[in-house]
RNA sequence: GUGGCUGUAGCUCAGUUGGCAGAGCACCAGGUUGUGGUCCUGGGAGUCGCGGGUUCGAGCCCCGUCAGCCACCCCA
């Protein structure tokens, strides 16, 4: 045998034993958008590389080093989406979703991101969200209905154990304000932080707050926290989104601490966390941003959204034991005893799925056992028998799987009885 | 990018002091020349991740390398 080729590292292929999961997530995922009037928007997965540098920031490590950035032939950077968000900005402003002033636009997409990165337990170097973003509304009222829309997206899908946090970093202002305080707080503790957080220092403060190192938690106790910086505007709108989501029953933490990989964010914060993911405990999270159309050329336009992971999703599915709900056509399965009653098999099963059947057949000429084996394995619910005396009587036997209960009809009857038998089944 | 652990059949794994490559499950066939999910019998299946070294002899020891997992980092 030649040398085989495996999957690229962090690259899974999605069998057919748990393609169906996914399909169950989509298909709710896109329940749950429409009962929010969210609708599905789908970009490219390549965009030019200025995207990124310019919506999700410099100054990420996402941008900085776990891109799939490669030169097309004519010799454009290209990279592959590491986010959803600046991809549909991108596509808002180029086919004018939101245009004009008062233009409120709200999206979402499920699909795939890459990054490079180290691939571990609920990290992929491909994985794939289910995201929402909705423009042109300030109000505090289109964070919560993100925030909401996420939640029931979780709870239709039967995950426990579910912990919301929020924070607020402010308006652009604000933000600035409060890193510079920060700053100012871990300077002269420079040398008790961790090493990457020294780096940190310099290139993005704020993340030192959610570091996981002891010394950085220690040297950030007592350090002035956001709130305190915000604008009254801010802290105006901050405080109705908290009143929201308590008149709305979402239960909530406040963790001041909360900050996210993006540049882009302002104001609210979010993150989901559920219990059985392991160290990479966060399902989603989200936040607003109301700088960002400007800052990639569009007309300056308030957004609101978020991102989930759906691999994640599966991981804390599966940890908590949560069966999802299996919707499948009943399967017929033909069995052949002779090379000619496969000959009429063949042209029964066209006409059965000429007729909305979900059929299969065995062409191999295999053992009736063999073919009985074959449609146990495969679930199926009825096996439609052809032997020789039916064959020669025009009849066919049908025999429920389930109770081992078996009739004999004449063919020409069959798509007459098949919906009493699948009833009854 | 850093660290720890693990690579043996399709899957889960055992393999003693270095001495013939194994089990269970799965698969195929037969027992039952027309009947599955139980049972019995048999069968196919392996470059022991890869490369080198030590040795009469390596799955086992040594060096290197690749891959996977988990954690750091980062985040979904």
């Amino acid at each position: 045998m030649a040398q085989k080729i495996n999957a690229p590292r962090g690259f899974e292929d999605i069998l057919p034993d748990v393609s169906w999961k996914w399909q169950v997530l989509e298909r709710i995922a896109r329940e749950v958008a429409e009962l929010y009037h969210f609708r599905e928007i789908r970009t490219p997965i390549v965009e030019y590389t200025d995207l990124f540098h310019r919506g999700v920031g410099e100054t990420t490590d996402i941008v900085t080093k776990e891109t799939f950035t490669f030169t097309d032939r004519g010799g454009e950077s290209l990279t592959l989406r590491p986010e959803g968000t600046a991809g549909v900005v991108r596509a808002a402003i180029e086919n004018n979703l939101i245009a004009l002033e008062g233009s409120r636009a709200k999206v979402f997409y499920i699909g795939p991101n890459f990054r490079y990165e180290r691939p571990q337990k609920g990290r992929l170097r491909q994985h794939h969200q289910f995201g929402v973003e909705a423009f042109g509304i300030a109000e505090p009222e289109q964070d919560v209905e993100c925030i909401q829309l996420q939640m029931d997206f979780y709870s239709r899908c039967g995950v426990k154990d579910l912990e919301l946090q929020v924070n607020s970093l402010g308006d652009a202002e604000s933000k600035r304000r409060y890193r510079d305080a920060l700053v100012a707080f871990l300077t002269p503790k420079r040398d008790q932080l961790s090493e990457d957080s020294q780096r940190r220092l310099e290139t993005n403060p704020l993340r030192i707050l959610d570091s996981k190192d002891p010394r950085d938690q220690q040297a950030t106790a007592g350090a002035p926290p956001a709130y305190e910086h915000l604008s009254d505007r801010s802290k105006a709108h901050f405080e109705r989104v908290q009143a929201l989501l308590s008149r709305a029953g979402v239960p909530f933490r406040v963790n001041p601490n909360l900050v996210r990989g993006f540049d882009y964010y302002t104001e609210t914060l979010w993150e989901v966390t559920a219990g059985g993911l392991g160290s990479q405990n966060a399902l989603g999270g989200g936040g607003r941003y109301d700088n960002l159309v400007e800052q990639l050329g569009g007309r300056p336009t308030p957004g609101v959204g978020f991102g989930s992971g759906l691999e994640r999703l599966l991981i804390a599915l599966e940890a908590q034991q949560v069966q999802l709900p299996r919707t499948a056509k009943p399967l017929l399965y033909l069995a052949s005893q002779s090379p000619a009653a496969r000959e009429a098999n063949l042209d029964l099963i066209r006409q059965l799925r000429q007729a909305g059947y979900a059929c299969e057949l065995d062409p191999s000429g295999r053992s009736m056992k063999a073919q009985f084996k074959q449609a146990d394995r495969e679930k199926a619910t009825l096996c439609l028998i052809t032997g020789d005396s039916e064959l020669a009587e025009q009849k066919i036997t049908i025999k429920n799987l389930t109770t081992g209960e078996q009739t004999t009809i004449d063919r020409a009857r069959l798509l007459d009885e098949l919906p009493r038998l699948l009833a009854g089944a």
